[in-house]
Parts: structure tokens; C-alpha cells; sequence
DNA sequence: GCCGATATCTTAACACTGTCCAGATAAGGT
DNA sequence: ACCTTATCTGGACAGTGTTAAGATATCGGC
């Protein structure tokens, strides 16, 4: 009868400290089981096992909670990027060809991270240091078109570059996009099903990354 | 007093026939102001003056209503595909960068509509034919892409056409991505505003989408 | 050890939403 | 004229995000 189990352990002294990180774990659940739409706080909250009201106490409003996944996410993106970026070693097309892959991978490994990311509309960039966080992985991929391109990495970016640069970011982010979205589905699904996707047209597509001039 | 007006004109005759295009128009015009997400059913109902059980005779439920405008949107996409391949005449070249071209253009001058008929749970692809339609978009672009491979419109598409498919495809799906969902808008302040976008980036990406081998 | 200040959570309420139901009213066919 | 069908209203219900007021636990200083 009387909760006076005082802490018993370290199960739920009170929700002391876990809420905020059980609400963002519950959020990123949610969003993966039924899609960035599918989300209510009431759900998350439920999750949590708390009352509809106490997620006031760690996030502003529910665009405060996916705010605090939408960062998480940029952090592990930014993470998996410089990482296919050092995998490049001194070769800038070695460099490119592994963030285009890691930029693929990481969309379709996590799905809901990404798509959430990508809709602007759910978060606030102003959450925390959001843009900072997410500009990173923008600046990753800069890098390695600068290096393609012969540019330093402090001159200043040519109209040329600007256009590799965003050819290759919209080729796989497209490919994410439609990949995600369902596109591909009916060609992938003769020719091994959602596997083929990542192990087959992806290397058919990434070999079509824009080539460095020279 | 009395509503006894007949038919007084065309005017509204217990709003008839009208409500089923009016609620169309009014659910474009609410995911125009306030995104996709921004839609509601009553929103809607309330702009064509009727109460909110009303549209319920005319759509299944709310999604029905999207679906309409998907499909409209879908037919028009397809329409603006099919006259580029057109214009591009027998050059396989042509074909492809006019429909490249054709493609952003119609999502950064229909962005409601667009982001609307790529989000896929917002709306159901067994409503009438939207499947059909929408299918029609996509093998304008993989007809172009076959004359480019030298492929005969009825012979088997290799692995290598569909990569050079997909590249194609990607690179133009994800630009208009970025584009909308203001990717871009920090390069383009510096450099014309808006319509650097569509002006000078577009043309930058689009000389590298893929050429065909030969 | 105690006590006030603060952090955390609950209950209750409000204004929204989509959808269903029973009825009312107009239009149209016979 | 009448009866059937199409169309719309009003009211209801469950679910949502958010706020206000109050309760309870935790913590910092004494």
C-alpha cells in the first residue's frame, strides 16, 4: 500500500533523473513503430509511465522533445560521417565515396532518426545548439568536395564546387529519401527484397557520384 | 429570412456539386499556409462554410480528402514530365536534362502539392487510380533513361540502367528535398536570395547528373 | 538532524482534432 | 404528387497538446 519503499534500489526514486532520458527513449520508439506522424506526447509520457503533464518539467512542449532526438540523431549522423571521412584517408575520392555510403547507411539504418531530422516542421533549430550540431555534418561533406576539387580547405568555394557539392549531397539524400519513402520497393522486390536495396542499388547508384575535374 | 432563394443562380444551391472540388481547393490552400502537417479536416470545412461532418459525403475521411489532391497533383506532375521528354525531342540527352529540369521545377513551384505527394502516410495509393498515375511519372523518366542506355522501350533493363535510373532520379529528388525543406537557404541568402535556387544552383547540379556510356 | 526552497509529478480543465450517429432538408426520378 | 436518394447539420465521443493549481519528494544550508 504505502509507496514508502523509499529507493528500494535505483528503480524509481520519485522518476528521479530517468524521466527526460526515458521520454527521449520512449519519442524515438514511438516514431520508429509508427512514423514521425504517429508521435503524441501523451504516448511518450504513457511510456514513461507518467501523467500527460510531466514532460513539462524536461522539455517546453513536444517540438522540445523531438528537439532533443532530432539532436541526438545529428550527433551519430555527424559522428558516422567524419568517421567515413578519416576512413578516406589522403584519397578525396576514397573520402567522398565513403561519406556518400555512410549518408545512405545511416538513413536507412535509422530510419526514424532521419526522417525526423529532416522535417524541419517537428523540431526547432534553435533547441540547444541543434544547428551547430547539424551543420557539422554539412561541413564534413564540404571538406571532402573542397579536396576533390584541389580548393584549400580555407579558399574560398568556386561556383564549380558549389554545384559538385550539391550534386553529390542531393544524389544521396535523394536516394535516402526514396529508399525511405517506399520508391524502390517494387524494383527491389523481384530482385531480393529489402536487402537489395543497401547491397545492390546502392553501389549501382553511388557509382554516379559527380568526378572531380581535373 | 426564408432560404427560399430557388436557385437564385449558380450561387450555392445547397452547396451543390461545388463542395467536392471547394474542400479540394481548400485543403490546397491550408498545405500551402501551413505545410502538410498544418492540414486539418475542419480547417478545411470550415473554409467551404460547411459544417465538419459534411465533407464525410464526399471523402472517406481525411485522408481520402489528401488523396484527391495527391492524385490531382500526381497528374499534373506526370503532364509536365511527359511534355519535357517531348521537348527534348530524339536526343536522349535532351530528354533527360529537360525532365530533370521539369522535375524540380514543378516541386519548388508546387511545394504544397510535392511534399504532400512524397509523404506517403498522409494519404492512401488505393484511392482511384492514384497508383496508376503515379506510376506514369516515373516511366516518362525511365523511358528517357532507356533511349540513353541504347535500350529499345520494350528490351530488358539491365543493372547498369537502373543505377544510371536511379542516380538520375536521386539526384534530382534530392535536390528539390533540400530545396524545400531550405537546405540550400544559407548558401543562397549570400547569393540572390530565393531564386538563386532555381537560377544558378539547379543549373550547377544538374551538369552532373549522369551521362549516358558510349 | 531539521527546515525551507526547489524540483518533480498529478489532477483537472480547456480548446482543439477526426469521426460517427440520428435527424433535417433539398433534389430528382417515376 | 410522392418516394427515394443525396446532402448537410447538430451533437456526441474519444483523443490530442498545453496550462494552472496543488501535492510530494529531494536537496542545500544550518
Amino acid at each position: 500500500m504505502k509507496p514508502k519503499a523509499k529507493k528500494t534500489a535505483k528503480r524509481k526514486a520519485y522518476h528521479h533523473g530517468d524521466l527526460h532520458d526515458q521520454l527521449v527513449a520512449a519519442a524515438e520508439a514511438i516514431i520508429l513503430e509508427r512514423g514521425v506522424d504517429g508521435f503524441t506526447l501523451r504516448e511518450a509520457a504513457r511510456r514513461a509511465g507518467v501523467s500527460p503533464a510531466a514532460p513539462a518539467h524536461h522539455f517546453k512542449d513536444a517540438r522540445g522533445l523531438l528537439s532533443e532526438v532530432a539532436l541526438r540523431g545529428y550527433q551519430e549522423f555527424g559522428d558516422a560521417l567524419e568517421a567515413a571521412d578519416k576512413r578516406g584517408g589522403s584519397d578525396p575520392q576514397k573520402r567522398l565515396d565513403e561519406q556518400g555510403l555512410a549518408y545512405v547507411k545511416f538513413a536507412l539504418t535509422n530510419p526514424a532518426r532521419f526522417q525526423l531530422m529532416f522535417a524541419h516542421p517537428k523540431y526547432d533549430m534553435g533547441y540547444k545548439d541543434l544547428a551547430t550540431v547539424a551543420n557539422r555534418s554539412f561541413l564534413t561533406l564540404e571538406g571532402a568536395v573542397r579536396a576533390a576539387n584541389g580548393l584549400r580547405p580555407d579558399a574560398a568555394m568556386t561556383p564549380e564546387a558549389y554545384g559538385f557539392l550539391m550534386a553529390t549531397w542531393s544524389i544521396v539524400h535523394g536516394f535516402s529519401h526514396l529508399a525511405l519513402g517506399g520508391e524502390l520497393d517494387w524494383a527491389a522486390s523481384g530482385r531480393g527484397g529489402k536487402s537489395a536495396i543497401l547491397e545492390r542499388f546502392l553501389p549501382l547508384t553511388l557509382k554516379h557520384l559527380p568526378v572531380p575535374k581535373r
